[in-house]
DNA sequence: TCAAAAGTGTTCTTGATACACCCATGC
DNA sequence: GCATGGGTGTATCAAGAACACTTTTGA
């Protein structure tokens, strides 16, 4: 079936931001490219959108094959346009951006896919395309979301101490926050639920683990509860 | 130049959601399409997006064509991209909101193509394709954003009352605000600027007209100031 | 016993909320 | 002179910010 008129078509891609956190800092995941443009570069996984599948299944699809990443929190970014983004034709980027657990022993996961690699956020290399940009509209957004919406838990692991929440807020926010004050509001809000469990083979005073109460936070959102930090 | 392979490609449209705001309440533009699917219902307006010009352009070019609006604030809202959103085709659809000032002598102008139309937001018609649901994002958008970005000011005149705003913050929000603290709050956040007129020929005291002040919000924003209401 | 981080309350300050009357204008 | 919305201040309450010491653990 066809249109009225037929213009040529833009091409449409989905490229993902993946975020990850360890050692008290932000890591992206990027793919090395080994084609032209940019051949040897570092771009953001992604790819073509094909007819059959929706967006967000395109983005899960190019991040399993690319990165070897599955599991992950995705939402959809933005949608960047410009005319000469990439410099063969016209092509649309509809981007997402992903926060991953580390997993155990693997932290900060080194994946199968052999050009796929983490990058600390503050040593990122010069990157193909516009994706610098998109890099940093999803920071962006990252960084204001976390303060209303509780997505700072799909950068931990399932169970964590309230320093390890507190250190990756103060990672986003770019600031140092009060103890006290931090573990008052942040129990405050009801969405956490503490484990039976302690983190062992410490050092020192081994502290309570807890856990993100999804099925809570959905009760209490229900109810005009507000998500704040 | 060509890729290394070539999928069947998605068509790519761009829809607006064009907001206005008159007698207390939010107005819809709507397109009646002229042809089929859907013909004779009612449709956001938008079009197909030319290999040439950005999203945005896209989006100012189909406004203008379809609805004879221009200078309005702009803003890419989300993409939506699912298999069937159209009976014909795969079509994506980058989807926009806008916010139009009323026009004098024309407060919720009506435009010379015959097929565009104003309806109150409580009162809208059957949408044709996945409309309805990029309109109920668009509100939502606008809902939260107006709360903590000056971007309500481009629903009123160049010149309002302290009154109207009020009113067009309680429509948004749906609920009552308090006069004397609205003000307070208001003022205080120091992008308004008193103009030297009133408003006149009302049947009671002539309240004061304001502006919105941009050049003062560039720069209280560059030094962290954060608008909220 | 020492080093290191865990855990815990109170005071003060600031911002949000609640609330009622007189004023100016046009008819 | 009356009806209509314009315009203004204060007292109370709640939430956020500032702040320091004791406890537990492993080495």
């Amino acid at each position: 079936m066809s249109f009225s008129y037929e213009y040529p078509r833009p091409a449409v891609t989905v490229d993902t931001v993946v975020f990850g956190y360890q050692e008290q800092a932000l890591w992206l995941l990027l793919i090395e490219r080994g084609l032209q443009p940019f051949k040897g570069e570092w771009a953001l996984p992604g790819g073509f959108v094909r007819v059959e599948e929706t967006l967000e299944e395109a983005a899960y699809r190019e991040l399993k094959e690319e990165a070897g990443v599955s599991d992950v929190y995705l939402e959809q970014l933005y949608t960047f346009g410009g005319v000469d983004r990439d410099p063969r034709e016209r092509v649309i980027s509809v981007s997402y951006f992903a926060l991953v657990k580390p997993t155990a022993h693997d932290p900060v996961a080194s994946t199968d896919a052999s050009r796929a690699k983490w990058f600390r956020f503050d040593e990122l290399p010069k990157l193909a395309f516009d994706h610098k940009e998109i890099v940093a509209t999803a920071l962006t957004r990252l960084r204001n979301k976390a303060r209303y919406e509780p997505i700072g838990f799909e950068l931990l692991p399932k169970v964590f101490t309230l320093t390890q929440l507190q250190d990756l807020y103060e990672t986003l926010a770019g600031e140092k926050l009060d103890k006290r004050n931090f573990r008052k509001k942040i129990l405050a809000t009801g969405v956490l639920k503490e484990t039976d469990k302690k983190l062992t083979n410490v050092a020192y005073r081994a502290p309570q683990l807890y856990k993100f109460d999804a099925a809570k936070y959905k009760a209490l959102s229900r109810t005009g509860f507000k998500f704040e930090i």
